[in-house]
DNA sequence: CACCTAAAGGACCATATTTGTCTTATTTAT
DNA sequence: ATAAATAAGACAAATATGGTCCTTTAGGTG
């Protein structure tokens, strides 16, 4: 239960790559998704989801490709994940009231709540920045 | 991300309308069905798995049907979960060592394995009696 | 025993999601 | 111009979800 897809996974992989660069460095998809071990056009799709909201920045043409939007440590995990996989949702009711007709006196509702606020804790705790650091060699 | 699925979400209703009933009561699957809005042979299918593991009691032919296996209050919600959605896994590296290449060094294995540990710690400090009597009207 | 009741088991199926690929634009540097 | 890259979108195979339906087995009852 509650497990990451691929796209999740690749996602985190693609941008943390980007994150050990040297600042400023633009790496070409190509040299990125070799280097995670992602196929390339998959990965493609996900920076450039990323790029929509601004934390990668792209460059089209020669000499173009993939850098951070914003220093790595002001990205945290909780962005990276939800851009691809949508919100933390443990339950759909969770999204608003009227979306279960039960939601008024469903006692298991404020626990999705409370699983919900944990997870998010934990994902906004970390930055890609951490990771970075964390998982060089 | 991290949905709970409608087999989860009719499992934690049924298992919670049988620790509503009287204790030692016998409901048919019908009935249970009904009152928590579940396709009934749908239901019926959770309520079996749940038969196999212990944590409810059916009994076949005339006068039979389901009731709890234990009291309400040593089943926890974790359990009901995991039966039927498999073990709370935000991602599969956590299954064992050697499941990706990378876990020795990933930086993000931990994170994973907080945010198991932060949900599983919830979903275990809440029972089916708790839930039982929180959500009667 | 015969018969009715109710769960158990298994085959099946429609739909949605995941995990990609491939082709065709665009954009940019030289 | 041309070559180098990303962007966009159509397509598709594999898997998961959310069920249905039918037959079998077990348990009561007269
Ligand atoms: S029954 Fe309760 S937990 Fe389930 S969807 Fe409705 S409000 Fe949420
Ligand atoms: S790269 Fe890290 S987080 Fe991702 S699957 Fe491997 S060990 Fe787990």
């Amino acid at each position: 239960m509650m497990e990451l897809t691929r796209k999740g996974e690749y996602a985190i992989r693609g941008i943390v790559h980007l994150a050990q660069l040297q600042p400023g460095k633009v790496a070409l998809i190509s040299e990125i998704a070799e280097a995670v071990d992602v196929p390339q056009t998959f990965l493609a799709k996900i920076l450039q989801s990323f790029a929509k909201i601004g934390i990668v920045k792209s460059f089209r043409g020669a000499g173009g490709g993939f850098m951070l939007g914003r220093p790595a440590a002001r990205i945290t995990l909780r962005e990276v994940v939800e851009a691809v996989e949508g919100p933390i949702l443990p339950n759909r009711c969770l999204l608003g009231a009227g979306t279960c007709e039960r939601d008024g006196t469903c006692g298991v509702h404020p626990v999705w709540r409370q699983v919900q606020q944990r997870v998010v804790e934990v994902l906004d705790g970390v930055t890609i920045e951490d990771l970075a650091a964390r998982d060089k060699p």
